[in-house]
DNA sequence: GCGTTTTCTGCAATCGATTGCAAAATTGAT
DNA sequence: ATCAATTTTGCAATCGATTGCAGAAAACGC
């Protein structure tokens, strides 16, 4: 049986003979100490399994070493959400944070009234957040960014807009998806997703100048608004496809929508890719497992995480950093 | 301009001319307080955008409120997870413990030696500890739950074993797959997945005993060994097609896998569930959204998260609860 | 108006660490 | 052996809250 454990600072000191001082200067390998107390304390602190309270240590500090992860609940997600995107995203995060010692504290969030974040930034229980999406809470980023500085938000960077957004340059790639389908021989391609949300809306600006680029008309009905996070891809497409058989190819603003599409013409008895092409968005992890494997857009995550996380550090230092949109690419695979 | 935020109680009580006594009890609703000063306090604290600091208080209070949420990236897992239904299940972990004002620290842990959960359960950081999978960490789990009590993990409850885990009944999920392609008539049946790992182990017990109980002779050349977290269920099943033509059936330990499977008898031209039928395990959210939709094994994992917190909270309250098993039930959809 | 209850408020200790400053122990020089 | 210089240790304040106990204020009876 090894020895009890020991509770606190103190209870090592008594055992050590020495001060609370000691023990937590020879634990933080301060040179104040001599290398032969420090040796005797630190194993001691190992064979009674004793470990720093890291709430008392971060009081002290004045930190607290996590760092919130968001996700607002808004307008476009149902109530559970469970995005791969959002969860792959998440799992990053998770990663690069642990790797600075910081802790990640999860908080789903629907947005009630608009102090919901800055009930989190003044809890004192973080040293800063990360919001995963800006909903429709756009105004509460930016009124909340003007006074708290280490906040750094996954999204589309508008114009005018005074939160620090990190992602994937959403207006590219949308071109880059409907660009690929023209460069198909694709004339009638329909749009699946609702552009009132920032990012799809950046994407679906890619997407019309792409066909502007083209030389093709762009159609006011060829746009299918799926709402974001919305399971109906599938009944969307079917419908959609009654009232027009012709199309010849569909940009999907998610490849989660994407499948739902795939599902609707393959059940119509449309092919894919031969008779209708079909671009999906994020390759998220099952999208190389689909039947056929998706073709899709890729938004790096784990470069995302990264990018995100070394954003919130700097503004932890007090930096104010620049919002960033790093280039998405194509993911050739079967369905266009 | 509202008036500018105050740092502590202190600043607080000296601009309502109390002591921080008074102002920690106004705003504890104490009934110590006057009803007078209580609403002055109060006002004065909306007023200033005050908030306790949460730290502060929860050393003092000696908790933190908050629990850990561990994902260990043993064996079976891939450096990145981000498999849908541990991510799901995740969702419903983070609403149920936000419900109870308890805040969700996930941390992902590739165990490099067997301190890892010592190391957090002593930290002093969480009151609880959940463990999301028991990967090949059950010494480790066993250890530890004879320590420290409020430790819950989902898993299958293995014989002998000292931690409390809750999961479903994978043994009967396996055998309610097995028997739902039997009575379809099939009887060359594969099973997809490592019956290594404790939850598919028992999954293909199940499979096992369905066949018995139909009188079919299990082939143990119809195992295909997929690593858990994997994605090679792809071509794990076009190698295995090439070799054993003739089945008929498909009992995936995933979703995920099941997927790979279906992507693989497409290619390789088997109609399904015509030529082939496949079933898959979790229910997770895409299931729905193949193509076709996945006939599958649910895990209800809204009540698996509501039974893993009520455990852990049981736990905290210093009773020992047992382990549970509860029942997985079919979805019906079109692959099998 | 005065003593007694009852109601309110404040002092000071506490949770478990860290750290500036001063005191004690050690070392070295003479 | 004595004193100065240096190294090592400890006292006590601090981070921002909560709370037992005692004292002040208010309410009450006579």
């Amino acid at each position: 049986m090894t020895a009890p454990s020991i509770g606190n600072l103190a209870d090592l000191a008594r055992i050590a003979g020495v001060s609370t001082s000691t023990v937590s200067r020879a634990l933080a390998d301060s040179p104040l100490i001599s290398e032969k107390t420090r040796t005797r304390i630190a194993e001691l602190a190992r064979e009674h399994g004793f470990q720093l309270n890291q709430v008392a240590r971060n009081l002290r500090l004045g930190r607290t070493q996590a760092i919130a992860v968001v996700l607002p609940l808004g307008d476009e997600s149902a109530q559970h959400v469970s995005d791969p995107f959002i969860m792959t995203l998440l799992g990053f995060l998770a990663d690069a944070l642990t790797e600075r010692g910081y802790d990640l504290l999860l908080t789903r969030i629907v947005p009630a009234d608009d102090k919901w974040l800055d009930r989190l930034t003044i809890s004192g229980r973080v040293d800063g957040v990360i919001v995963i999406g800006q909903s429709d809470q756009r105004a509460v980023l930016d009124r909340t960014a003007a006074r708290y500085l280490p906040l750094v938000v996954w999204g589309e960077a508008g114009i005018g807009q005074k939160h620090c957004a990190i992602g994937t340059d959403n207006r590219e790639g949308g071109r880059l998806a409907t660009a690929h389908l023209l460069g198909l021989g694709r004339r009638r391609i329909a749009f699946l997703g609702n552009p009132a949300a920032p990012e799809i809306g950046a994407r679906h600006a890619g997407y019309l100048a792409a066909l502007a680029g083209a030389g093709v008309t762009a159609e006011p009905s060829l746009l299918l608004p799926l709402q974001l996070g919305s399971e109906a891809a599938f009944g969307l497409t079917r419908d959609f496809l009654a009232a027009h058989p012709d199309i010849d190819g569909i940009v999907a603003a998610s490849d989660v929508a994407a499948m739902g599409a795939i599902r609707a013409l393959s059940e119509a008895g449309r092919a894919v890719p031969e008779a209708v092409a079909v671009i999906g968005y994020d390759d998220v992890p099952f999208a190389a497992h689909t039947t056929p494997p998706l073709t899709t857009i890729r938004q790096d995550l784990g470069k995302g995480a990264e990018l995100l996380v070394a954003a919130l550090f700097e503004r932890m230092a007090g930096t104010a950093t620049p919002s960033v949109a790093f280039a998405p690419e194509l993911v050739l695979r079967a369905s266009a």
